[in-house]
DNA sequence: GTTCTGACTGGGT
DNA sequence: AACCCAGCCAGAA
C-alpha cells in the first residue's frame, strides 16, 4: 500500500493477537512471515511499543532459544511472563520455555505465506 | 546532522 | 563448543 507507514507494528500486533492459547513463537518467526526475516529487532522493538496494551499476548513471543528474553519488560514483575505463560499450559523452567518444539507456532506454517 | 543501542538471528572465527 | 561480527530498521541522545 502507498500508506506505509508503521505498518510495519500493525502487523505484527496482528500476527501476535494470532497466536493461539498454550503456543509460542519466536521474533524471528514473526518478521520472517512478515518478510523481514533478518528485522526480528523491529519485531521486539515493535513489542516494547506495545509494552501496555493488555490485547497482545507479548509473552507469547520469545527469541529462537526458548528464552524469555522480553521477561524484563513486563510490568508486575520478571516472572510475571512466566506466569502468563504457565497459566496457559506451557512450562518454564529457568527463564526457559521446555518442550519449546512442542509448543512453538510458526505464523508462516500455521497460517501460511 | 551523526552515532549508538536494541524484547534477534545466522554465519563466521 | 564458545565467542564475535554483520545485517536489519527505528527511535533516542
Amino acid at each position: 500500500m502507498s500508506d506505509s507507514k508503521s505498518n510495519f507494528f500493525e502487523d505484527v500486533y496482528d500476527v501476535v493477537r494470532l497466536i493461539p492459547k498454550g503456543r509460542v513463537t519466536s521474533y524471528g518467526a514473526i518478521a520472517n512471515y512478515l518478510g523481514l526475516r533478518r528485522s526480528a529487532r523491529m519485531v521486539g522493538w515493535a513489542m516494547n511499543q506495545s509494552h501496555g496494551d493488555e490485547s497482545i499476548p507479548a509473552h507469547r513471543v520469545v527469541n529462537r532459544n526458548g528464552v524469555l528474553t522480553g521477561k524484563h519488560f513486563f510490568a508486575g514483575g520478571e516472572h510475571r511472563m512466566q506466569e502468563l505463560l504457565e497459566a496457559e499450559g506451557v512450562r518454564v523452567k529457568e527463564d526457559q520455555i521446555l518442550g519449546f518444539d512442542e509448543v512453538f507456532w510458526d505464523p508462516v506454517v500455521e497460517l501460511g505465506i
